[in-house]
DNA sequence: AAGTAACCGTTACCTTAAGTAACACTTATT
DNA sequence: AATAAGTGTTACTTAAGGTAACGGTTACTT
């Protein structure tokens, strides 16, 4: 009987998935490639065309065009996150740690320009607000500085509820800074990371003391604190 | 001699002047409408159903899609600095005047939520940066900030360096929040003016303390700071 | 060995929405 | 009366996203 169809473990239908997702970094690659050379408004016929192939193996790999672009914001939260981590768990004065983090932000949009300008400024208009990458890096980083805020505030007995704002309100401050800069690049990284590094220690340090704690900008954080798993960026459940 | 044609002031050209205008605001207000009914992404077709008229008469008012969205975004603008500017230049506390500010701008968004959206994501792929309006706007709204607190910072005799990258964070602060707060409205406006004034407040504070410099939020500053002509928006110089 | 499930790849087409051409009518100024 | 502005229409062109239909290749299944 020719059962084979339904349900079974055909090899067949398994051996491709590693080429598949090769597949489809290749055309997120040539996407790349593509925005260098022809800028954000590319059309599939030269993404394709820059690929190598034709027009509906494109298809064959992604449903549609926000399918692939959706993938090349993927490939740039990648780029972002591998960087971001790092810096978020590395231990030292806290002063040093919020530039750390700035930075390495900065770091990341000034290595890769035309990309990121892409990835934000394409976020596309026919996708579900749920799918746009930029909004989910956003929210992601945001909620990992929310619980990270939260919980040092609730650690001083304050009142957190303004943690989630303010984690948005940092995630902004620092994107819009980036942009700024990165558009007319009138002084170096370093500087910024400093001025931004500055406001923000300051804004954290006033809310400390505003309930009279003391903290040493330039000291480790006691116990434990700011070095927690709960620092790691929060998993986000993706499909 | 027929020369009324070159250059000549034929009052048949100076009639219209001020119809077209009031033509190009009938447009921009059906726009509006017409995203409201079918979301962000109308096309040219239902804009001109909603304005009674056929699109030929459309693009005899806008050179093109961006041109007309320009003009909502315009309107956006007006909408948002006639708030925003009284705001800047209220004088009180100075705690207050920030929540002031911040408010203002939260409930211009919140009044018109379909608008925002439409103008702050439809951002449009094909016109030049230049020609972004929430980038202008932003430009234009940080400019002023940076001069004010340039000044203030000069006043008291401190770097003024971070002026500009700190207004441009300072934007993109409330403006992030501002996103997320719309999006889904987990608090009432009031308590995220007050948490963003809060954490706005305390680093400009600790800007100012790490000079020596003690201000008190809940009394009006002294000396004319902070009510000088500099604070009222700066005209930006336009086409 | 034959069949087949997955892929590779092409050319030529469909569809949608932006934008235009060509045409006819209205009104107040010259 | 001629004309410069504007009003408006239908029917078209164009560009870009996306698809249909076709044929070929590889390697697993029977």
């Amino acid at each position: 009987m020719a059962r084979t169809v339904k349900g079974g473990s055909d090899a067949r239908r398994e051996r491709w998935k590693g080429h598949r997702e090769a597949r489809r970094a290749e055309f997120v690659e040539a996407t790349i490639r593509a925005v260098a050379k022809h800028g954000p408004d590319v059309g599939m016929d030269e993404i394709a065309l820059e690929a190598g192939v034709s027009k509906p193996v494109l298809y064959r790999h992604f449903a549609d065009k926000s399918d692939l672009y959706l993938a090349v914001g993927r490939r740039g939260t990648d780029m972002l996150m591998d960087r971001l981590g790092p810096a978020i768990e590395q231990d030292g004065p806290i002063r040093d740690r919020i530039r750390g983090i700035v930075d390495a932000y900065l770091r990341v949009i000034e290595e890769n320009p035309n990309l990121y300008r892409f990835v934000v400024r394409g976020s596309f208009t026919d996708r579900p607000v749920e799918q746009d990458v930029v909004t989910e890096d956003k929210a992601l980083i945001a909620a990992t500085l929310a619980r990270l805020l939260g919980d040092y505030l609730r650690a001083f007995d304050m009142d957190s509820g303004g943690a989630e704002p303010w984690a948005h309100a940092l995630v902004g401050m620092v994107q819009n800074a980036g942009d700024w800069w990165l558009d007319r690049q009138s002084m170096s990284r370093q500087s910024l990371s400093e001025y931004l590094a500055t406001i923000i220690w300051h804004a954290i340090d006033g809310l400390l003391r505003s309930a009279d704690v003391h903290v040493d900008p330039d000291q480790p954080l006691p116990g434990g604190l700011f070095t927690e798993p709960t620092l790691r960026l929060i998993n986000s459940e993706e499909a």
